[in-house]
DNA sequence: ATAGGGTTAG
């Protein structure tokens, strides 16, 4: 039988696996085949078929092979198929090269699996007990995976020490990545915000990784701030600066800063590609222009699941719950899947607008019409939607069928729909069975707090305030933004210092008499 | 043969 040629393999796409030799030959004619079959893989059966070929042509030791057939074991998501081939007992070490690990560390980096994102840390320790030793691609693919892992500082700086001893801390490809890492967590921005001040020459990349990451740790008004030190720097935003700033002012709320965005992106003709455009909706919708998201969304010639879920999104957050299930339906309708997050916009629609037997129908397709799990926070969306409506019974009921440990967030609703609809024992003993659990967060003494004092029981509210101090732990106080003339404010509970001049307190006063003339009661 | 920053989430 003759052994297939590269080119004959490449066009008998897709795969013919009658074509494999059944004695294949050994060296520079089986390393030819088995690269193009590789490159020909497009499922997991090809895959395991190549795999048989490469062993019986003895190609195991093979490092070009192994590398392409690593990077094909990636893209078809089979992972374990390469690593269980690279690294089995039979496995020639010795014959391992930097680009091998360089590739299978990036496999392990990309994959949205969290333990896979942790073995390309192993694969790295490997790869230094094989004397191998790390180019200047390796780093920011190590750093990559490190960077989504729950917790990247520590990973990172140990990541970090091999980056010094191996004389890369001054690659600025390596730089920008360590601050991207670093920023990823509140506990590390400053080391972030050092590694960025330090840096000897910037580039669009290095300013989105600082603004990224404050966007990421919850800091979108310094995520603005350090946006407008680029503009003063003469540096012009490219189409990822612009997302990026879009995702912080739909945070903030600054309709303004998105608008002025939004006509940059046109005025400097940035390519409007689905990620820029589902950005600048969801800001829209966010900041409160929900006519304008779905006037942008109309326009726009390719939709994404994200489009769709922006949109929903932003219906649901303005109470407009009913035309947020029209347009979920709607999206089904297009054949667009839903995904967990959909969901949740749809079940927070739900929520928002009393919909309490549409969305138990919601929950219960999410499994049945989509095999899709629910997670946490879709519980989380049910518990709400009973509580809001004062169905404190069957919201504590849904939390007993749970199938996970209710979290924190969940404890807490409940205990709102306790205050709320007068069920004060059993708010206080939900209270303080979750400070048992956890006593170090603020506002579950505060609620409890004020739940004594609903009930006139001084005592313990004076005993609960002060096991609070005792254990130094302070309220947080709230904190939302405004925007004026351009300018974001930071809205701080019980500050007043920084907006009194500027008739905000007036414009409070103004809005808390209408809300009460429109019969809104207050309650504590 | 291989590099860095990116949109939706109670």
């Amino acid at each position: 039988m003759m052994l297939p040629s590269e080119k004959h393999v490449k066009g008998s796409l897709p795969f013919v696996s009658h074509a494999l030799p059944s004695t294949p030959s050994r060296g520079r004619a089986a390393e030819q085949t088995c690269l193009a079959l590789l490159q020909a893989c497009t499922s997991l059966r090809h895959l395991l078929q190549t795999t048989a070929f490469l062993l019986k042509s003895g190609l195991r030791s093979n490092p070009l092979v192994l590398t392409k057939f690593a990077a094909a074991s990636s893209s078809l998501d089979a992972l374990e198929v390469a690593t269980s081939l690279l690294f089995s007992p039979h496995a020639s070490t010795h014959l391992y090269d930097a680009f091998l690990f360089n590739t299978v560390i990036r496999s392990h980096a990309q994959s949205d699996r969290l333990g896979d994102r942790r073995l390309a840390i192993s694969y790295f320790s490997a790869m230094l007990r094989c004397r191998l030793l790390p180019n200047k691609f390796t780093f920011p693919f190590l750093l990559r995976a490190c960077a989504s892992l729950p917790e990247p500082t520590s990973v990172g700086a140990q990541v970090h020490a091999c980056v010094v001893k191996y004389g890369y801390s001054s690659d600025p490809y390596v730089r920008n990545t360590l601050i991207h890492v670093y920023s990823g967590a509140p506990s590390s921005l400053d080391s972030a915000r050092d590694l960025f001040d330090r840096m000897p020459k910037t580039s669009p990349v290095t300013w989105c990784a600082m603004i990224g990451g404050y966007v990421r740790s919850g800091f979108s008004h310094k995520a603005v701030a350090l946006f407008r030190e680029m503009q003063g720097r003469g540096i012009q935003p490219d189409e990822i600066t612009v997302i990026l700033v879009l995702s912080a002012c739909a945070d903030l709320g600054a309709l303004e800063l998105v608008r002025w965005l939004g006509s940059y992106v046109e005025r400097e003709n940035i390519p409007k590609a689905l990620p820029l455009c589902n950005a600048l909706l969801d800001a829209l919708a966010k900041c409160g222009d929900v006519d304008g998201a779905v006037a942008l969304f109309e326009r726009m010639h390719a939709k994404s699941i994200v489009s769709w879920t922006s949109v929903i999104d932003g219906l649901a957050l303005h109470g407009r719950g009913n035309e947020a299930v029209r347009v979920f339906e709607m999206m089904k309708g297009a054949g667009v899947v839903p995904d967990g997050v959909a969901f949740i916009s749809v079940l927070t629609a739900c929520c928002h607008s009393g919909m309490v037997e549409e969305g138990r129908r919601y929950f219960d397709s999410m499994k049945s019409d989509f095999g899709i799990e629910p997670q946490i926070e879709h519980y989380g969306c049910m518990v709400d939607l009973f509580s809001r409506v004062g169905m404190v019974e069957r919201a504590l009921e849904f939390v007993r069928t749970m199938p996970m440990e209710p979290n924190p967030v969940i404890w807490r609703m409940l205990i709102g729909a306790c205050r709320v609809h007068g069920r004060l024992e059993l708010g206080e003993r939900i209270a303080k069975n979750l400070l048992d659990k956890d006593p170090t967060h603020d506002s579950t003494y505060v609620v409890l707090s004020n739940l004594y004092a609903l009930r006139r029981q001084w005592q313990k509210k004076w005993e609960t305030r002060r096991a609070m101090s005792e254990r130094g732990i302070r309220k947080v106080p709230g904190c939302s933004s405004v925007e004026l003339n351009g300018e974001i404010y930071e809205f701080i509970a019980g500050d007043e210092s920084q907006l009194k001049d500027r008739g905000v307190y007036e414009m409070l006063e103004e809005i808390g008499r209408k809300t009460k003339l429109a019969g809104y009661v207050p309650r504590h």
